[in-house]
RNA sequence: GCCCCCAUCGACUAGCGGUCCAGGUCGCGGCCCUUUCAAGGCCGUAGCACGGGUUCGAAUCCCGUUGGGGGCACCA
């Protein structure tokens, strides 16, 4: 039998990475088997921020590349078939009214327990489980009702979700063999906290996948990182392509116990993904970035800085402040150029009618000044480095003063040595 | 309060009774390379929560303790 799982994402907000991690792991266990993903949408209104909260959510997912089949669907759409089934069950005994809502009747005696994928067996005491509302008095069904229904319908084979569910789950197994039906397998995976053990929050650092993207992580470095929050597939491998990690992802090998967001590991995995990609592929995706991020940058110039900081950069977000003295005008501290006087002189001097002006030559020109004035490279190339780029760290000199071309490199140059001290 | 879940280096994890005086990755520290910052190379740091069992033998199985987390809605 085909694997059929889903993501059922309540549309109050921005999509939660630890949600993402969950519908990942749905994701990559539905494509490891030839299955299908689905997206259905957990909602009881039509306000306006719902409808903007599912797109953001289609955005995220396909953002990621975390592909669904079939269409979106809605819970509120099926209303009506919820009622009737609570009707069926009023009638056959096994719910009844209270107060204008309907409670669905729990067993009182023996335990309801499943075997848990990630888990294995949870038992429930049946005295502890309440006669669940199924439908409010206001006539829309609850949350416990719908959704295991949903999945019934849906076909869905495996119901992979958060571990706060598990409370929920025997309610819904009664539910699921009260009207009839197979039940699917569950699997409760662990959430995702915060480095101080609580479950991730704004407080954190970046939570919604939008966060991520804004700070210039690579969905595939994401979904890398992601997929190691829990599961592993052999304790050596880290490194892993999306192909890679569906075909080797088992739901067997989730770990049941919650994991904790490491923003330092994202950040070096990025860096990983970021400097195996191709130049031209990284100045795409920088180009990209920018423009999501309000930056109007010449396309060749970003094309043509790119190679001088792919290796220095781990987040795309982290090009403006390394380039940004090619783009617009720079402020060195002068304090920075302490000293320096005598050699932003040479270097003015060599680098005036230099032919070709060209990063080796460049080199060449100023290594040679340096060497006049018995500095040693490091001494040397600061004051010029801050001068011309505005800053003590920036991408290599040479190929930067080739690409800010000489008439900028000299007028900075100058800038420098009247503004700096004696 | 009641119920449920979890427990290997600071973090993510491998380990499914002997091959583990516990392996990999991030981080951290040191060294090398070096025009800054990175990247890269090498070396190092650090852990089976505790207590009882079971067993010839336990990180691995069982019980308890402690610690963390979650749930107890006409929310999802």
């Amino acid at each position: 039998m085909a694997v059929v799982v889903r993501m059922a994402p309540s549309p109050t907000g921005l999509l939660h990475i630890g949600n993402v991690r969950t519908a990942l792991f749905n994701w990559l266990y539905a494509r490891h088997d030839g299955g299908e993903f689905r997206l259905r949408i957990e909602n009881t209104d039509t306000s306006r921020e719902v409808a903007e909260a599912v797109d953001q959510i289609q955005d995220s997912l396909r953002w990621l590349g975390l592909d669904w089949d079939g269409p979106l669907t809605f819970q509120l759409d099926r209303m009506d078939d919820c009622r009737r089934v609570a009707d069926e069950l009023v009638a056959a005994g096994k719910a009844y009214e209270d107060e204008g809502a309907i409670r669905f009747r729990m067993p009182d005696e023996g335990v309801t327990a499943w075997e848990d994928v990630v888990r294995g067996r949870i038992e429930y005491p049946n005295e502890k489980l309440e006669d669940v509302v199924i439908v409010r008095s206001d006539g829309r069904p609850t949350y416990n009702f719908a959704s295991p229904l949903e999945d019934v319908w849906d076909g869905i084979t495996h119901v992979i979700r958060g571990d706060d569910h598990i409370p929920n789950t025997p309610k819904q197994l009664n539910l699921i063999r009260a009207i009839g039906a197979d039940v699917p397998v569950y699997g409760h995976v662990p959430q995702v906290n915060g480095a101080d053990g609580k479950p991730l929050s704004k407080r954190h650092g970046s939570v919604s996948v939008q966060d991520f993207r804004a700070d210039g992580y690579l969905p595939e470095a994401l979904m890398n990182f992601l997929a190691l929050l829990g599961w592993a597939p052999d304790g050596e491998t880290t490194v892993m392509s999306r192909e890679e990690l569906v075909a080797r992802f088992s739901l067997e090998r989730v770990s049941p116990s919650p994991a904790q967001f490491d923003y330092q590991k994202l950040e070096w995995l990025n860096g990983v993904y970021l400097r195996a990609l191709s130049e031209e592929e990284v100045a795409h995706r920088l180009l990209l970035w920018l423009g999501e991020n309000g930056y109007d940058w010449d396309a060749e110039l970003v094309a043509r800085a790119t190679p001088l900081v792919q290796e220095k950069i781990t987040r795309l977000a982290e090009f403006p402040a390394f380039t940004g003295f090619l783009f617009g005008d720079v402020e060195p501290d002068p304090a920075d150029l302490d000293g320096g006087a005598s050699m932003l002189a040479a270097a003015d001097e060599a680098l005036v009618s230099l032919e070709p002006f060209e990063a080796e030559a460049i080199e060449t020109a100023l290594r040679a000044a340096a060497d006049g004035l018995g500095l040693k490279p490091r001494q040397a190339f600061q004051p010029v480095r801050v001068a011309v780029t505005g800053s003590k760290v920036s991408p290599g000199l040479f190929e930067s003063i080739e690409l800010l071309g000489r008439e900028t490199t000299l007028s900075r140059l100058r800038a420098a040595a009247a503004a700096g001290p004696a």
